[in-house]
DNA sequence: CAGTCAACCTAATGCGTATTAGCCACTAAT
DNA sequence: ATTAGTGGCTAATACGCATTAGGTTGACTG
């Protein structure tokens, strides 16, 4: 700014004012300043900026999962795809870390907190009994949930999501009405907040139709557990004739291993995967998939997010609900 | 600082010098500095010490790949995962941003370096004819090449990359062995230095063998291209005996769409990927894959990163030669 | 006992930007 | 004709840290 100022005969003063669009210079003075900062490739220096209380214009996100866990994963490259369009926009930048477990999550968010280092946090896999909504908000530090139920005791989180309650009970309509009764959910991770919302929507479900024989098993959404699950509940005295599995990977690994131990799919067991991705239509048959728009869901997350920065208040916002795309894994039941 | 320098009741320089191991405070006066630092959860504002001259205390990541084609990927994340291992015990940072194409990387990198927003970047993807090697040293901005070969052209970069000329050959030598003559290799994207790099190898190793029926086709990496691709040459009317897939994404389709054209893996067709992942195991038989560890991969390039950063010099580090994992989709040429 | 030096500390400055206070010339209003 | 107001600019300051230049004390030396 030194430089522009000299070359255009002003104070630094008056090149921040143009620049910025703030009144106090002529607008000849305004173009010819912005004239001599193109001319030169200026860019605000973002350390100087934040230094003088602009904000870092920087979002942070951590993804807590150990790296052994790390598998073939659509979802959250598309959200983060989605998430970047929109902060790219703005010229936001995104910092990305990943932690071990949660406690190392917080750390990160206190770190980056007195860091002074991000504006605000995009939160993902939310948990039941989670720590992060607390920290953020004695933190003050601006937040985004994603995939959350909606949050009232934390006025300072955002919370987007699609609503997992009703595409369970449209699933378990769908299959209701194919003549299943026995039904699996080979769901997620225990601890997950979503993992919880849908083996209690299951369960709901159950009940409201008389279903006795519907069950949901957790596991750690690895292709070794999905099969291994299946495997177990398909040998079992009464095999279910519909399975749901949380991921798109547990379904196509169960898929396989319903197929090695002679069930077909569909005729003898349906199969739905609650996440859609080329991996479902990688075996035979397509297998029926809940499908959700993941670069829609990171836009989203990433506008409310800018608008709680710019200091707007905290909402739940709610994405469409995940639509079943009827492949050929699904049919009804053998004799029904 | 002026608070810690007001508890302790010394001065904002004491506290400095203090804290950064200066000498010029007792070693009495500095224990006191720390532990009220420590009480005060005092953290270096990252803004205030990157105006200061000491960087940014970040490095960049630029993901060019359009939305669209962001498919099922594990290598990505593992790599992101390694990385993030190295960088978090320095504490720094990693900006992460995705881009439409070079063009655009090209621009990011352009603000990120007028922004003094990183210290450095990590280049994916390296292509035949790449600009952003010429550009980041002309901005002098250091950067690691994940996956170049090594470039004596451009002083302060450095390279991370394997070899994959010698995993070629390994892999054709193996075919050969089993009596394979004819051979078809998927590729990846054409514009790619080690897609250039693996067809000219294949081609080479071809001829040092006089097998004429070797060719290589390039694709965009999808699925959809590689079931393509696969179903054409299976069709013609001397189809290759072999097939190797730049990726197990395609590697899994184009061995569905063999199995669909009456093709049986590996009796009638062999099928190797060049990408090891649970993907592999998903499907019938398991896939021979090449493996490396992609993990392993992100740590190094991270730590060369960090090297250049403290003012090291550039150089290029190999990581080991991928290696042929054989599972049951290759085998000896039926009738040989 | 004055002089020298080292140890320990404080004051002052700079980094690049935004902002606030102030200055000057000129116009409009009283 | 004086005053109040305003547009257009400059000077000065703050942001949080690192660093450099001083300054004070006490011990040690000749």
């Amino acid at each position: 700014m030194k430089d522009i100022a000299r070359h255009a005969g002003v104070s630094q003063s008056a090149v921040s004012f143009a620049l910025n669009g703030r009144p106090g210079v002529s607008d000849v003075t305004r173009d010819r300043v912005r004239r001599v900062a193109e001319q030169l490739g200026w860019r605000p220096s973002t350390a100087a900026r934040a230094l003088s209380g602009e904000g870092a214009a920087t979002v942070g996100l951590v993804l807590a999962r150990p790296a052994d866990t790390l598998g073939v994963d659509s979802f959250f490259l598309q959200l983060v795809s989605g998430i970047q369009e929109v902060l790219a926009e703005r010229h936001l930048g995104l910092l990305f870390q990943m932690a071990e477990d949660i406690a190392d999550e917080c750390a990160v968010y206190r770190r980056w907190w007195a860091e002074h280092r991000v504006d605000g946090v995009l939160v993902v896999d939310p948990r039941t009994d989670d720590p992060r909504p607390d920290l953020l908000d004695e933190l003050g530090l601006p937040a985004v949930v994603i995939g959350g139920p909606p949050d009232e005791r934390h006025l300072g989180l955002s919370t987007v999501w699609a609503d997992d309650a009703g595409a369970m009970a449209s699933v378990v309509d769908g299959l209701h009405a194919l003549g299943h009764r026995r039904i699996v959910h080979i769901a997620g991770l225990p601890g997950l907040a979503h993992t919880e919302r849908r083996i209690r929507t299951l369960r709901a479900e159950a009940g409201r139709r008389g279903l006795t024989e519907v069950e949901s098993v957790t596991t750690d959404y690895s292709d070794a557990e999905g099969a291994a699950v299946t495997r177990r509940v398909l040998e079992g005295p009464t095999p279910p004739t519909a399975l749901i599995y949380d991921n798109d990977v547990m379904a196509v690994a169960g898929a396989a291993a319903a197929a090695e131990l002679g069930f077909s799919v569909p005729a003898d067991v349906s199969v739905v995967s609650w996440e859609d991705s080329a991996l479902c239509r990688m075996v035979k048959p397509w297998l029926s998939a809940l499908s959700r728009d993941s670069v829609e869901f990171g836009r989203t997350a990433a506008r409310e997010l800018t608008a709680l920065v710019d200091g707007g208040s905290a909402r739940a916002v709610r994405v469409p609900v995940p639509r079943l795309i009827e492949r050929g894994s699904t049919g009804v039941v053998r004799g029904a």
